[in-house]
RNA sequence: GGGGGAAUACUCAAGCGGCCAACGAGGUCAGACUGUAAAUCUGAUGGCCACGCCUUCGCAGGUUCGAAUCCUGCUUCCCCCA
């Protein structure tokens, strides 16, 4: 079923493999494989204990798309059987354990987000509970005894968390030992991740040696920083999911890093060489407009990201007011309200001392004028008016000025 | 089994009897400016129809005119020795 390349092709494929990776080892072993001219299993994990994939998720599904357009076959491991396990990754804290039903929740939400990148109809689809859940005490002995403690302690993140006098559990030793046996189930030839994940990538290889399977090529990519610059984190709130819809994806990529353009642009978007260092010899705005136009035209639409560019300069370029503004019911049947509470009431302010904090700071706007006097109330009525909380928040209300003194 | 530490607001982290709604940093939010939800600067950041009132410093008690700070017990966590 698999013809045999010739070597031109191998050398593309070669190429394919190596082009923005970090790590790649090694490559004479690539060079081997590929040789064989049959298409490579390449393996990739995905930890389903947090529910959604974003642009950091995406620089992998990229390479591992490409992959697959050139032939190759990918294997994606759901770790559903791992994800029980918590995860050891640099979060110096331990990860809670899911349930099942966690786990079967963020699955398909995964699946679903996968797909927007990679073509799932040839892609195999693989949980490790498949061989986990089979696992009885005497071989998880047996797998625990293929690596040592110090092996173990080799891994950066272990050392940091020792250091800092953190805790390890016994259980997160196992972790990678899963992941590489993973490796050794689907039979990988080689194994992508972000380079966070080398140690464990190498631990397949360990273990495919010691069962006598060839052991995989282990490749990682980059792994981006987060719209701030920071490390991209759920809890720095400073990632783009995938699932973004367009007019919030195109706004948060708006509000990247001028540093980080030049890599999202190479590790995000198809743009040829070429054209991306055009763009980015340009206006800094521009290309940064570019550049969220063609993640949000990938990830929905090229319509989609138009509407979300021209409703984004209208708003934050030309300060216009949005459309599609709701229309919002007044919050307390009958009663007079100071404009403080109202706003806070009707959920564009927290509470209401964050509400009076936005108010004295000239944040609070009644139909474009910010209002800074807190006595003034409002009860429900005909006039409809436009409150404005800050330069994101908008709604329309119906009322009728009570007093202004 | 023995010994030593630690628990403070979203996070990190000060405070060690009154001047503490609690230093500072980050984050977040807002204002100004602009090239944008970049950068920079400034301010705010427990709650409450609020010039005052209420509730916070792991939990529960106690000492005191007065406690995040002292005492007792409990819970959780970390380290070292065995």
């Amino acid at each position: 079923m698999t013809t045999a390349k010739p070597a031109q092709g191998r050398q593309a494929d070669l190429v394919a493999f190596a082009r923005n990776t970090v790590d790649l080892i090694n490559e004479k072993e690539l060079l081997e494989l590929l040789s064989e001219g049959r298409p490579l299993r390449v393996k990739f994990g995905m930890d389903p204990s947090s529910p959604d994939l974003h642009v950091g998720h995406m620089v992998q599904l990229l390479k591992l798309r490409e992959l697959q357009e050139l032939g190759h076959q990918i294997v994606l491991i759901v770790g559903d059987a791992t994800a029980m396990v918590g995860d050891p990754t640099g979060k110096n804290k331990l990860r809670p354990q899911l349930s099942r039903e966690d786990v079967e929740r963020n699955l398909e939400t995964y699946t679903d987000q996968a797909r927007l990148v990679l073509d799932l109809e040839r892609t195999e689809i693989r949980r490790n509970s498949e061989w986990f859940d089979k696992m009885d005490f005497t071989e998880l002995l047996k797998l625990a005894s293929r690596m040592t403690v110090a092996q173990m302690v080799e891994r950066d993140t272990f050392q940091k968390r020792m250091k800092a006098n953190e805790p390890i559990g016994i259980h997160e030793f196992l972790y990678p030992l899963m992941q590489g046996w993973d490796s050794v189930q689907v039979r990988a030839d080689a194994e992508l991740g972000g380079t966070d994940q080398l140690f464990n990538n190498l631990v397949g290889r360990t273990l495919q040696g010691q069962v006598g399977q060839r052991p995989q090529v282990v490749f990682t990519g980059p792994l981006i920083n987060g719209l701030d610059g920071r490390k991209m984190s759920k809890s720095y709130e400073n990632s783009v999911s995938l699932t973004d819809p367009a007019n919030e994806m195109f706004g948060k990529l708006m509000s990247l890093d001028d540093e980080s353009m030049e890599e999202w642009f190479r590790l995000l978007t198809q743009l040829p060489d070429e054209e991306r260092q055009t763009v980015l010899a340009g206006h800094p705005r521009e290309a940064k407009a570019r550049l969220a136009e063609e993640i949000t035209a990938f990830l929905h639409s090229p319509d989609a990201a138009k509407e979300a560019r021209a409703a984004f300069d209208s708003q934050f370029r030309d300060k216009n007011v949005p459309e599609d503004i709701p229309l919002l019911e007044w919050p307390a049947q009958g009663e007079e309200l100071p404009l403080f509470l109202l706003v806070a009431k009707l959920g564009l302010a927290q509470t209401s001392s964050d509400a009076r904090r936005l108010q004295k700071q000239g944040a609070i706007r009644v139909n474009g004028e910010p209002e800074l006097n807190d006595k003034r109330r409002f009860a429900t009525g005909e006039t409809e008016v436009l409150l404005q909380v800050g330069k994101r928040r908008f709604a329309r209300v119906l009322i009728s000025e009570v007093t202004s003194s």
